[in-house]
DNA sequence: AATAATAGGTCAATGTGCTTGACCTATTAT
DNA sequence: ATAATAGGTCAAGCACATTGACCTATTATT
């Protein structure tokens, strides 16, 4: 049964809560920080009529251009059905387009129109902004502080 | 900025990504750290038939004993009747009880019973036990770290 | 060529969890 | 007496995901 954080002894001033408190902030935190975080691209999100469900395809097919349908589905982990409905409004809004793959005529590759390009790139980059600007004021050490406790977290969750 | 920068503990880490890499690296992880806090309680409210609403409102009585119906209602951001279900359940399983408030017999005054206090410290427990691993892994600094950066996030959602 | 398997799409029924809206009882305030 | 408040409940509806069945094209198998 591990332990609380150990008491600190060469303590920092600022008014970091120590032991219980720290974990008890902890939480609180990281909720505030995720909410500030997805803020931004729900709100732009919205003004299309688009949920975070579109927001995930736009996403992952930024990432990997010309994946198939079945390949995002596991991806995301959703039945066909669950994608079918938001893939037809991004095709319909012209932010994806679907195109038979050469290789196999029954597979379809998504890829990013120019506008689904544009608009990922803009919810990508209210939250990259976010990043370096918290990044940025913390500085470089805060920076790889706050790596190291991520990744420390991360690992409990099979992060790949 | 409150810079604690004695470089003593920083050396040569992992590959620290730069720049643009870095942005893209830090919501990925930011997603798996949350899934990881979040798994724990998940199983186990699972096997009560619970969800994270009722772990939401055992939270906050926790947190706030004796508080009214109304005020939880406002906290959670639900209507009373999202609340009514989730309320009765936690009653039926003995995890909370509703008393009338001697000030005021028409509020109900929530509170944990013994049992209820025992499965919010066990959910809330485990959620501290991997901040408290976390940040003991990796180190005091690193937490401070953390934390300045989180709360530079959670700024732009202002965090109260 | 015939058949089976695969990638994808669609229709339908269902479930969950939330919403709004109306209405109800107790209790307190005017 | 009457109105306002705290809470509870019934009903309808919406959003979103699910499972299941069935359909077309296309490729692989024999």
């Amino acid at each position: 049964m591990p332990t609380r954080t150990s008491a600190a002894k060469s303590m920092p001033r600022s008014a970091v809560p120590k032991g219980q408190a720290a974990l008890n902030e902890a939480w609180r935190v990281m909720h505030f920080a995720l909410r500030a975080v997805i803020a931004g691209p729900d709100r732009i999100l919205a003004t299309r009529g688009l949920t975070r469900m579109h927001h995930r395809i736009l996403f992952f097919v930024a990432h990997t251009p010309g994946m198939s349908v079945g390949e995002l589905q596991a991806t995301l982990d959703v039945t066909k059905q669950a994608l079918n409905a938001p893939l037809r409004q991004l095709q319909t809004q012209s932010l994806i387009e679907l195109a038979k793959a050469d290789h196999d005529a029954r597979v379809r590759e998504i890829r990013l129109t120019e506008s689904g390009a544009a608009l990922e790139a803009q919810l990508t980059g209210e939250q990259q902004r976010l990043f370096a600007d918290a990044f940025a004021k913390a500085g470089a050490q805060a920076h790889e502080g706050w790596r190291t406790v991520m990744l420390e977290l991360a690992k409990h969750a099979g992060m790949k």
